[in-house]
DNA sequence: AACTGTTTATTCCTAT
DNA sequence: ATAGGAATAAACAGTT
């Protein structure tokens, strides 16, 4: 089973459409859909887990193993909290959002997250405060309100780029140089202001002060390996799109199924500009695999803030640039609600109530009107 | 009062 | 078996 299907993104998101709630359809990493049923009993060591492999090119709604899956739809997804709030978080336009957004976007989708609230709503808190790689936004005088936005500390990189959903390689962890050496934890404060000492290797004229691959990372001579659950949900929802709105641009390839080698390589690149005081750092994000359609995430162009000493407290994001020439953003789609479910119900075919798409990183991409191939 | 955030402690779980 | 990542519980402080 080497491939993945693209109506993974395709599905509502939603129950309360009356259709299957795809959030309860767990991908596992080798592109089955896995439910996991585990006994509250504590000396179990027979986890009970069944796998369910769908064919290749079914759409997931004809799927014998949807009926399946929601009998079982309230047992515990294989998502660690942190996957689950850097979902929420890479899955929101501004790519940053508050504790209430967060608790909103995991109910929403799973219905295990319906019950138990206090117990997994103190295990976010604990979570979001515990990271290094969760940073808090204060909120500018603009948009008054309870609680912080929290986003991802920049150099955090894919976190999951071994599609393990349930266990990072390492805990990200900030180096921790300005720490008081009084204080015995990092505040969000050391977070913030270690940003640029997390440095890996320079490239460029000016100073890369960070630098991660989202994506494939073959090593050479390797063969491809298996798409990560995060790609599979990106790729195929951005085809379609195209298709249903650009079907005259011949160079989109037509078929609904991808094997690694039609997942973009992006990288990320932090470019730190020495003559400015207030430091500010340049992100520019681009498709190393550029042939056709060029993906862009939304970090392109947009310049991020940092300010080291603090007492400003800038914005921590903030976007200046505007999107390139000849491209749109399919954020701004899905800003509004009206516009975003108009646009949710075009790419899937379904009705929702639903104020979020759960695509990792999908909705945040550009497209690119123009053929960029030379 | 309810919510948000921090911290410590403990237990559970998994990769090695 | 073990180290360390993740989950859970809980006390407590600050904010709206």
């Amino acid at each position: 089973m080497d491939r993945i299907t693209s109506s993974y993104a395709l599905i509502p998101t939603t129950e309360l459409d009356g259709n299957p709630n795809i959030a309860d359809l767990w991908p596992s990493s080798n592109g089955t859909y896995m439910q996991q049923v585990t006994n509250n009993n504590n000396n179990n060591n027979n986890n009970n887990t069944i796998q369910q492999t769908l064919s290749n090119n079914n759409s997931i709604q004809s799927s014998p193993g949807l009926s399946y899956a929601r009998r079982y739809a309230a047992s515990k997804p294989p998502y660690s909290y942190i996957s689950l709030i850097t979902h929420a978080i890479n899955g929101s336009p501004d790519r940053m959002c508050t504790l209430s957004q967060i608790y909103q976007y995991i109910q929403d989708r799973y219905a295990y997250y319906r019950q138990n609230q206090q117990r997994w709503q103190n295990s976010i808190r604990h979570s979001l405060s515990f990271n290094d790689c969760f940073v808090k936004v204060p909120r500018s005088t603009e948009r008054p309100g309870k609680g912080s936005f929290w986003a991802l500390h920049p150099d955090s990189g894919n976190m999951f780029e071994n599609g393990c959903y349930l266990r990072r390689q390492k805990r990200f962890k900030i180096r921790d140089k300005t720490k008081d050496p009084n204080k015995s934890k990092i505040t969000n404060k050391d977070k913030m202001s270690n940003l640029n000492l997390n440095k890996s290797h320079s490239s460029s004229s000016s100073s890369t002060i960070s630098e991660n691959t989202i994506g494939r990372l073959d090593s050479p001579g390797s063969s491809p390996r298996q798409a990560t659950v995060s790609e599979s949900l990106s790729v195929p929802l951005t085809q379609q799109y195209y298709h249903q709105h650009h079907q005259h641009y011949p160079q989109v390839p037509s078929q609904t199924t991808y094997s690694t080698e039609s997942v973009p390589i992006i990288k990320t690149e932090y470019h730190h500009n020495p003559t400015s005081s207030s430091s500010i750092y340049t992100h520019q994000t681009y498709d190393t695999n550029n042939n056709g359609l060029q993906y862009l995430t939304s970090e392109h162009n947009q310049q991020y803030f940092h300010t080291i000493d603090q007492s400003a407290s800038a914005s921590f994001l903030h976007q200046i640039a505007p999107p390139p020439p000849g491209t749109f953003r399919i954020d701004n789609l899905i800003n509004g609600q009206p516009d975003f479910k108009s646009f949710y119900s075009t790419m899937t075919g379904h009705e929702t109530t639903s104020n979020y798409l759960d695509t990792t990183n999908t909705n945040n991409y550009y497209f690119n009107n123009t053929n960029p191939s030379s």
